[in-house]
DNA sequence: AGGCAGGTTCTTA
DNA sequence: TAAGAACCTGCC
């Protein structure tokens, strides 16, 4: 179906801002997968897009994916521009950039698996486990199979030997234990949605193999808490080299997650790219 | 060839 | 409680 856009929206830069493993060029548009949804979408115009979904399942699904009822665009307004120079050309630059409303469960192992590592080997490391555990659920618009990613339970009966063979080196069994946690209901991803930000880093940091660099990437992108402020190599770069005399934390709350993402995405620009 | 990549755990003082 | 080492794997 066709969808208009009115407010920041970028496919490329949101592809590339480091907040989603899966959502990847694909022909003239982009291919994303989420949980067991598929989707494919091309830019048709200025504002226009055109949505591999029906109406029903944009309404349902995507359009909250996407977070199309959040302005960034007045997110983004709220930096000044004599005040906090670096900032404002980082979200000059990143304009377009959302944060996606992606499932806890996922994000929960994506990051887990992100610890040391690039994104490309990211990326690869999760298609592997989604190709062994999950379900195929489509053929993208160049004819490989697309497989969802893989539910708690699917991943809690995977053998660690197998586990192994999917490039997560010892992740491995941290990913192990997360799905038995989550399938057990020592984790409860779903009950934790009521807890305040504070509360849920605590619940989150019991989790082996969860840190708090971990933690904030889930309750930023997971959890949709656009305070979280994950500190990854390249943020606690720009914030030394940047802000010296500190961030802004109180100015921009509660959307400092957003602020972190132009940041990010702004200073690996600068850098090696990936 | 050795270092490093979106960190966390384990070990040691 | 706080540094420092160890950790899988792939790519430069």
């Amino acid at each position: 179906m066709q969808v208009r856009i009115e407010d920041d929206f970028d496919l490329e830069k949101i592809a590339d801002s480091g907040q989603c493993f899966r959502f990847n060029e694909c022909g003239d548009g982009y291919s994303i997968v989420a949980g067991d949804k598929y989707l494919f979408v091309k830019k048709t115009g200025e504002r226009e897009y055109d949505f591999s979904c029906d109406e029903k399942e944009f309404k349902g699904f995507w359009k909250n994916y996407f977070d199309l009822e959040t302005s960034y665009s007045d997110i983004r307004h709220r930096i000044d521009k004599e005040q906090d120079e670096y900032l404002f050309r980082a979200s000059e630059f990143g304009k377009g950039i959302r944060i996606l409303r992606q499932d806890p469960w996922e994000m929960l192992i994506s990051f887990i698996i992100s610890q040391r590592k690039n994104i490309p080997a990211i990326k690869a490391a999760i298609e592997k486990l989604c190709a062994l555990a999950g379900d195929k659920i489509a053929e993208d618009t160049e004819g490989k199979d697309v497989y969802s990613f893989p539910t708690p339970l699917q991943l809690s009966k995977v053998p660690m030997e197998q586990l192994s063979a999917c490039s997560l080196g010892y992740r491995d069994k941290y990913v192990h234990r997360a799905a038995l946690d989550v399938v057990s209901g020592v984790c409860d991803l779903d009950s934790y949605k009521k807890l305040t930000d504070e509360e849920l880093m605590e619940k989150l940091l019991e989790l082996f193999g969860v840190g708090v660099k971990v933690a904030n990437c889930e309750i930023l992108f997971g959890y949709h808490r656009l305070d979280a402020f994950p500190k990854d190599v390249w943020i606690n770069r720009v914030l030394e080299q940047r802000y010296p005399e500190g961030f802004l934390f109180e100015k921009y709350a509660p959307y400092n997650g957003v602020m972190q993402q132009y940041l990010f995405f702004y200073s690996r620009s600068e850098g090696t790219g990936n």
